[in-house]
DNA sequence: AATGAATGAGACTTCATTCAT
DNA sequence: CATGAATGAAGTCTCATTCAT
C-alpha cells in the first residue's frame, strides 16, 4: 500500500549535485508550484517561473530539459505530498467519523498552499507520464488507501465493488474541495462538516440498503 | 428561485441574417464545443475551430469579435442547456431516491456529449461575464435549485443551512461525474448507482445526526 | 492655365447611367472623404466607407473596382475642388494684401470642410497617377497661378525665378494652415491675418534686396 | 524656454545590458527610421522593421512592448534631435538673416537623413504621448525658441503675439521643407534662399505696417 | 443591381528553446 | 555554470476582395 511512488527516472538534465544546485531547483520548482496554481496551465510560461525564481531561463533548461519535463517534477511532488499527507490518517480503529474528520482536514490543508495547483496539474496540464491511469502507482496507492478504509467499515474483505466506492469517496471529497476552493470557501466550517457528514453517511452505510434495487 | 437566466446577447460583431450564415454559426459553435471539450483551454485556437468547422478564419471573426466571445458564446448555450436538464428533474412528489436517481441520469446525459466540456467552460477558460460569481443567474438557479430539493426531503422551511447542503450536493456529484468523465467510466453503471447512493443518504439524513456534534 | 484637369478615364469600373447611381457613387465619395479626414489613410477601410455611406461592400466596388481607385476618385475631386476656390481670386488689379486676404480666406474655407482630408490625399495616401508630379496638370494649374500673382505683384515678365517664388507661397501657406488646423486652431483671426502678412510682405518684395547676396 | 524635454523612459521591455543589445536597439531604431520615411505609417510592419534591421521580430519584441512603444522611442529620438539642432542657432548678437540662414540649413539637414520622417511621426504615426499637445515639454520649447527670437528682432519684450508670430514662422518653415523633400528640392540653393527670405521679411518687419489694418 | 457571407494573405505578438559570451 | 540575447513557429485578428443568392 505505501509502495514508494516515483521509481521512474527523475526527469532532469542533470541532477543537481552540490548544494546550491539542489537550492536552484528547489526555487524552481517553488515558483513553477505558484505559477501553475495562480495562472493556470495556460499561464504558466518557462519564462515567468524563471524570472519569479529569480534565475535566468538559461539556467532553468540546465535543469529541466522542457517545459513539460518541469511540470512533471512539479506534479511528481505534489502528489507524494498528498500520499504524505493522506498515509497519516489511517482508518483501522478509529470510529467513522473521526476517521474522515482527520482525513478530510488533512485535504483541505494539503490544497490551502496553492489552492488551484492540485486541480491544475491533473486536469489542465500535460504530462509524460500516465500518472492518472488507473494503473499508475499514484492512482493504485491512492484509490487503495480508499478501498481499505470501505472494507474496513463495511466490515467484509475488501473487492471489487470497494473500488468503486473508493473512487465515489475520492472524487466526491475532490469535487467539494475544488470548488469551495474556487468560492473563496475552503476555510468555512459548516461546508467542511457537512462534507464530513456527507462522506461518513456512505461510508456507514452497509451497501446492502434498498437504494441499489431501486435503480 | 426560477429565475429566468440572464438572457445577454451573445456578443456578435454581426447578427446572422440569411439561413447560410446561421448555419455557419452553429457549426462554429459546435466546433468550438468539442475543441474545448478535447483539448482544454489551452488547446483552444481559433485556427483549429475554424479548420474543424469547415471555414476560413475570416468567418469565424465575422461572427465572433474575439476568442473570448466565442468561448462566452459557448459557455452560454452549455449553462443554458444544464439548466434546461435540471428543470426537468423536479423534487416535489417523489421519493429521494427517484429524484436524485433522474438528476444524476439527466446530468450524467449533459456531460456526455462533450466530456470535458463543463470543467473547461467553468474552470479552465476566461470570461467575460461573472457567471461563476456566487450572485450570477446561473448560480442562483443552479444551486437554488439544490436547495429547495434540500429543503423538500428534509422536510422543513428552506434555510440558510440548506445552501450549504446545495454546495455540497452540487459540487460532490460534479466531482464524481467530471473524474469519472476523465477515467472514461461515465457510463459504468455501478458508479451511477453509488453516486446516487451517496447523494441520497445525504439527502435523506436528517441533518441532526451525531456527526455534526463529533467536529 | 486653367486647364481643365482630369481627363483622364474617371477610374470606374461602370459609369453610374441612372439617377440612383450617381446618387450612390456621390455617397460614397462623401463617406470616404469623411473617413479619409477624420481616420487618416491608416484608417480608412473600404467596409467602413462603405458603412457609413449606407451601402453593401458589393454596391461599393461594383462602382470602384478596387480601394485605390476610391481614393483617386476622392482626390480627383477635391483637387478640382481647391482649383475652383481658386480661380477665383484673381490677382490683377486689387492691391497685394487685398489678393493674399482672400486667397487665405478661400484656402481656409477649403479646409474647414474636412480638416485633415488635403493633407492625407497629398501626403499618405497613395495613387495611381502621378498627381504630385510637377509636370501632371494639377501642379501646373496650381503652382503656375501664384507664379502669375508673383510677376504681376513684382512686376516682371514671368520668369523661371517666379516658380521658386510661388512654390514658396503655396508651401508656406499650406504649412500654417496644415499645422493650424491640427491645432484647432484655423478659425484663429491672428493667425490667419499674420499669414497673410507673412505672405504678403514676401509678395511685396521686389527679390532684389541684400538677402540674396547675404547668402 | 530651455526647459528640459521630458525624459520620460522610452518604454522598453528589457533595458539592454549588453553592448550586443545595445547595437541590436540601435538598429531597430535606425531600421525603423528608414520605414517610417520611405513608406510612411502604413507601410511600417514590425516584421519590415526586423528584416530591415536584420534581426528576428522576436529580437525586436524583446526590447518594444508592442509597434507603438517603438514608433514612439524613434519620435522621441527624433525631436530631441530636433530640439538640439535647434538649440545651436542662437538669435542674440547675428542679424536676422544670418540667424534665419542658419536655423534653416539646420532644419534642412535635420530633414535630409529622413526626408519623410518628420512629417510620418508629427502627422501620421499615432502615439501614446501628448507630444503634440501645445503643453508637452517639446512644443513649449520648440515654440519658445522662435517667439524669443521674434521678440529679439522685432525689439520689444516677449509678448502673446510673439506665440502667433512663431507659429507662423515655425509652420511655414515646416511647410517649405516638407513640401520641398516631397518633390526632392530639398537640396535646391534657390528654394533655400527664398525660403530664409520669406522667414528673414517677416522677422523683420516691425509688425506694425499697414497690413494689419488691411484686414 | 444589390446584398452580405465567405475567403485568406498578412499584420501583430508570444513564448519555448538555443547558444554565444 | 550562469546569463540573457536571439530565434522563429504559431496564434490572434484585420481587411481587401469575390461570389452565390
Amino acid at each position: 500500500m505505501s509502495t514508494r511512488i516515483a521509481k521512474q527516472q527523475p526527469v532532469m538534465r542533470k541532477r543537481p549535485r552540490q548544494a546550491r544546485s539542489r537550492a536552484t531547483v528547489e526555487t524552481i520548482l517553488q515558483a513553477g508550484a505558484r505559477i501553475l496554481s495562480d495562472e493556470g496551465w495556460a499561464g504558466f510560461t518557462t519564462n515567468k517561473v524563471a524570472d519569479l525564481a529569480g534565475v535566468s531561463i538559461g539556467s532553468l533548461y540546465q535543469y529541466f530539459p522542457d517545459k513539460l519535463s518541469l511540470v512533471d517534477a512539479i506534479r511528481q511532488r505534489h502528489l507524494d505530498d498528498c500520499l504524505a499527507v493522506m498515509r497519516k490518517s489511517k482508518a483501522k480503529g478509529l470510529p467513522p467519523v473521526q476517521f474522515v474528520t482527520s482525513l478530510v482536514h488533512a485535504m483541505i490543508a494539503a490544497h490551502s498552499i496553492y489552492p488551484g495547483l492540485h486541480r491544475v496539474l491533473l486536469d489542465e496540464a500535460p504530462s509524460s507520464d500516465d500518472y492518472r491511469n488507473p494503473n499508475s502507482a499514484f492512482e493504485i496507492e491512492y484509490l487503495g488507501y480508499y478501498a481499505k478504509a470501505v472494507a474496513i467499515y463495511r466490515n467484509h474483505q475488501p473487492g471489487r465493488t470497494d473500488q468503486t466506492a473508493a473512487l465515489i469517496i475520492s472524487d466526491a471529497i475532490d469535487g467539494v474541495i475544488h470548488n469551495a476552493a474556487r468560492r473563496g470557501m475552503l476555510g468555512n466550517p459548516t461546508v467542511q462538516s457537512e462534507l464530513i457528514r456527507l462522506v461518513s453517511l456512505y461510508l456507514e452505510d452497509a451497501g446492502d440498503s434498498a437504494i441499489a434495487q431501486a435503480e
